[in-house]
DNA sequence: TAAAGTAATTGCCAAAGTCAATTATTTGAT
DNA sequence: ATCAAATAATTGACTTTGGCAATTACTTTA
């Protein structure tokens, strides 16, 4: 082998991702279909796209954003002024470009070609099951995450009340997690069901409580308040999906807890967990909780030590 | 479980798609810049990198296999023949089609091509580290597998021991389905949470089992066998993904349980269900089940009728 | 055996895109 | 402050790409 500046990359790898731009080369091809029937070429769409979706836009940046021709680029634009759906604007900082906005004439013929799109791959996703969706979104977001830039990093949580279905996918994703990280089997999923049964079966609106963060549409983590005693409340089954972390996910969802508890009067809160979960103890400690115990124990098919932390409110 | 045309398709997920394949559009465009000091066009040398991967193809198959427009492959054809880089033989069972080969001069020039985008994608994925590419591989894996080779509704299936996080997201589905088609609300999610906890907690390897479906890498159904006494088996949680239905998963599920409760030497087997589970009640009908009793009740927000079915083995 | 379908080709044409040159401005180096 | 170099946008002159319909030569089907 002669020495090679670069790392080198696998042969199966590159093979994988050729495989992969041919593959999405079609595909893209076949999406882009819908467009034949509309006035509007694929790069005339991209273009009221970026312009639909982006203020401040000048020529040059919409060049650079879509890599298209400046000079066929210009042409372009001035077919869709002379058609009365964008304008262009001097920019005061820079006498020479001009700021590009959609006209409302613009929004309303560019609409049908979004919800076309829309309905387009929808009908492409109403072909495969919800986990296959999910699978395939996911799996889109990371090609991007890792090829592009992470502009999804700043993508705004919401906390909301589990609805059906939300508490199911808790287990899982916790089971599932705990599995691959620290080899944790299946008894531990059945631990956390029997968790979640018992928060149902004996749920007590007016001093329980849980919350699901959401991003992006998808669950991205949890957190419960049970009741311990009357005057002890316990926080369980906190958990944020690695994909989501950093973004202060956790630590929010334990000052909700902190603050409902103290709301209900309840007068510590307790939390369990073991060791190893680095992160979570960090976030535990930071919001002021206190070990007040531990001990070794195998379960789940591994050993570890659980520890019991507690906060008074 | 009613049969449904099409699921409703979350908006966050069209727009993710939509996304990537803008995201994409443009990793292409990028991708295939390297063409433009060759001597071929990127449709050529799309067709090149086919006939130098498959035996056999005729222009029809290829127009076909690349989505190109007959017309426009015959003149490409053309255009490559005259450069001495393909042949074509007339086919000895249609003489309407030929058989189209690549020549090694078409090999040879089209060798530095594939060269060419070998070390632009290495280079590429030597930007990341070794865990970001093996990522990166495995979710272009995932796009292709769920949106690739589907076509055929028959597409196989396999039974499998449920792996961790596969419980979770069992409970997380049926919760999920029957919430959407019959309003059962949470407390429906909470008491199969407690049967999954209970079979884990209680679990006798030699007398109960678990299998869930899976297609396309995806779970698309599950079903469980429990211990009720030393004589009697409970079918439980059977459930089968509504885009899944109609491949006889359903029933292979419960012919499976069926065949594990003989050979476990139980004396019968029993399930509750209820009367609005349609599709599920003719499964237990055709495979000999026998409806012993039903009783009103009112659980989960509805009101529901509950049955009791058993087949002696 | 006629009708319908399929494989491949061709002419015609419009759309899509490239390239280099040009003008008007702004930026940066001295 | 000044002038060369860079940047934004446009335009003219092209080529390439690719869609569509008609046509020919076969095969399959009813």
């Amino acid at each position: 082998m002669i020495e090679q500046e670069q790392e080198d990359v696998a042969s199966a790898q590159i093979a994988a991702v050729r495989a992969f731009n041919r593959f999405y080369t079609r595909q893209i091809g076949a999406l882009s279909e819908g467009l034949l029937d509309s006035t509007f070429s694929l790069t005339e769409a991209r273009i009221l796209y970026e312009l639909a979706h982006r203020d401040g836009l000048t020529a040059s940046l919409l060049a650079r954003a879509l890599e298209i021709d400046a000079g066929y680029l210009s042409r372009c634009l001035r077919k869709l002024e002379d058609r009365g759906l964008l304008v262009r604007q001097k920019s005061d900082t820079d006498q020479r470009q001009s700021v590009l906005a959609l006209t409302g004439r613009g929004r309303e013929e560019f609409a049908p070609l979004e919800s076309g799109a829309d309905a387009e791959v929808s009908k492409l996703l109403s072909r495969f099951v919800e986990s296959e969706r999910r699978r395939l979104v996911e799996a889109m977001r990371t090609v991007r995450a890792v090829l592009g830039p992470d502009e999804d990093a700043a993508a705004p949580y919401l906390l909301r009340a589990p609805e059906p279905g939300d508490l199911g996918f808790i287990i899982h994703r916790q089971a599932r997690l705990y599995h691959d990280d620290y080899g944790l089997d299946q008894r531990f999923e059945g631990l956390i069901a029997g968790i979640v049964s018992a928060f149902v079966d004996t749920f007590d609106p007016a001093r329980e409580r849980a919350w699901v963060a959401e991003r992006h549409g998808a669950v991205v983590g949890s957190i419960f308040c049970m009741k311990a005693s009357d005057t002890t409340a316990r926080l369980r089954l906190l958990y944020v999906e690695p994909s989501a972390r950093g973004l202060g996910i956790g630590r929010r969802l334990v000052e909700e807890v902190i603050r409902f508890a103290r709301a209900k009067n309840y007068q510590a809160l307790t939390l369990w967990t073991n060791d190893v979960l680095d992160s979570a103890r960090r976030i535990y400690e930071a919001a002021g909780f206190v070990l007040v115990e531990e001990e070794n124990h195998h379960s789940f098919g591994q050993d570890l030590v659980g520890q019991n932390w507690t906060l008074a409110l």
